[in-house]
DNA sequence: TAGCAGAAACTTACACCGTAAGAATGGAGT
DNA sequence: ACTCCATTCTTACGGTGTAAGTTTCTGCTA
């Protein structure tokens, strides 16, 4: 590691800090990611960090929106009168992408989006809605619905997230401790591992809930 | 306050303690509890309250399952075949209690809550949808489901929790900034407020699962 | 009633945190 | 060559969770 004296550039931009802040927390997890650390992963100290961002909070929400970006950069838009297929790639894609950053899963449960991007997306997804033919009311309702079940649904699936792990343990790693007498349909799941196919359980509800979304357009 | 030397009784108990924390939460939030704070809140010093609590994840860890515990504390068994009236009782009463806990809706949503007196709950839900003909698979995921959609949607609810306020404006707080002509949808749904409807929404959406789900189950 | 064991509380200490304030350095423009 | 300024580092403060050790009170036994 090459010594730098104050003043040396270290070459930083905020992008970067956002990139290492997103590295460091994917391997290492929320609870241990502190300005010193981040700084040092960049090889510098904490306080230069602020000259890319304002304070810890902001560097948190900006992993967020970052996320949110990264999952929906690719979307299209939706075919007039079919939106139903275009909400269903939106919720996999934002699961997905939650998925591939698990660390900044609890952040996205916990702080409201409304930076200018963030409503810009909110602005494209309505302005698609309408143009497949949903009224507006419905429209929102439809994406902050889906929104809300994917970030619920992820938060549960990602379980302990890393950094929380070990501090509890999940169904699974307790399948032995487990009474099959106090707790017979939760040993029978464990055994047969019916109801326990994330995948298959967050398609089916989104399933659902944009069929039953599209019958009240019909119907209206 | 009296002064109080080491080893006179300040008539603690884990009970009281966890009281303490979730009055404490509610009303100063999640960012503010410190184990020191919560001692003084208590008159007591921040190690005794190790007497009564392994550490800090630990009292949160509990206070989830505290709130848990009030939501359903009275929910009825599920008449026979009738269990998507249950179901819907049990969205709207976690809804309830998260909204009426907010300090631990983020904990919530994060932490897995796998207390004893949680599986004891899960398993009595499973029991429940169970004995009124629903497949132990398909009612893990309908519980799972319904869960983590209420934790996700009251998440989003409760927007900015208390103690984080202020951090991030919500969306009507940027009213004012708002170019009608970059964001015409969004200033539609401000003036018009369509879409904006939290009870109506989560109503609508739980039912829609609920039929959803009562469809499937018909059909097999 | 005296003494003692254990519980319950306090005290001290440590390493870490976010970040305010200011000093130091290096590179760019004149 | 000299100035200016952006960039970085240094120092410092008040806060955090909690390990370790100390003090005091209470209740039991002799």
């Amino acid at each position: 590691m090459a010594e730098r004296r104050a003043g040396a550039k270290a070459g930083l931009s905020r992008e970067l800090v956002f990139d290492a802040a997103l590295d460091y927390l994917d391997s290492h997890g929320l609870p241990a990611l502190s300005m010193r650390k981040l700084g040092a992963a960049l090889g510098v100290e904490a306080m230069t960090l602020y000259n890319y961002v304002p304070n810890k909070d902001a560097l948190l929400d900006g992993l967020v929106d970052r996320v949110m970006e990264i999952a929906f950069s690719g979307l299209a838009d939706p075919a007039p009168g079919d939106w139903v297929p275009w909400m269903r790639e939106f919720a996999h894609q934002l699961r997905g992408a939650l998925l591939a950053h698990p660390g900044v899963l609890p952040l996205a449960g916990t702080r409201p989006v409304n930076s200018p991007d963030a409503l810009r997306m909110s602005e494209r997804w309505l302005a698609g809605m309408r143009a497949a033919g949903v009224p507006l009311g419905r429209a929102m309702d439809i994406v902050n619905v889906i929104a809300t079940f994917t970030i619920g649904h992820t938060l549960a699936e990602a379980g302990q997230t890393p950094g929380h792990e070990g501090s509890e343990p999940n169904l699974d790693d307790r399948a032995g401790e487990l009474d099959p007498a106090e707790f017979p349909n939760l040993t029978e799941i464990l055994a047969t591992r019916a109801g326990l196919d994330f995948d298959h359980r967050f398609t089916q509800a989104i399933d659902i809930l944009l069929a039953g979304y599209a019958a009240l357009d019909q119907v209206a």
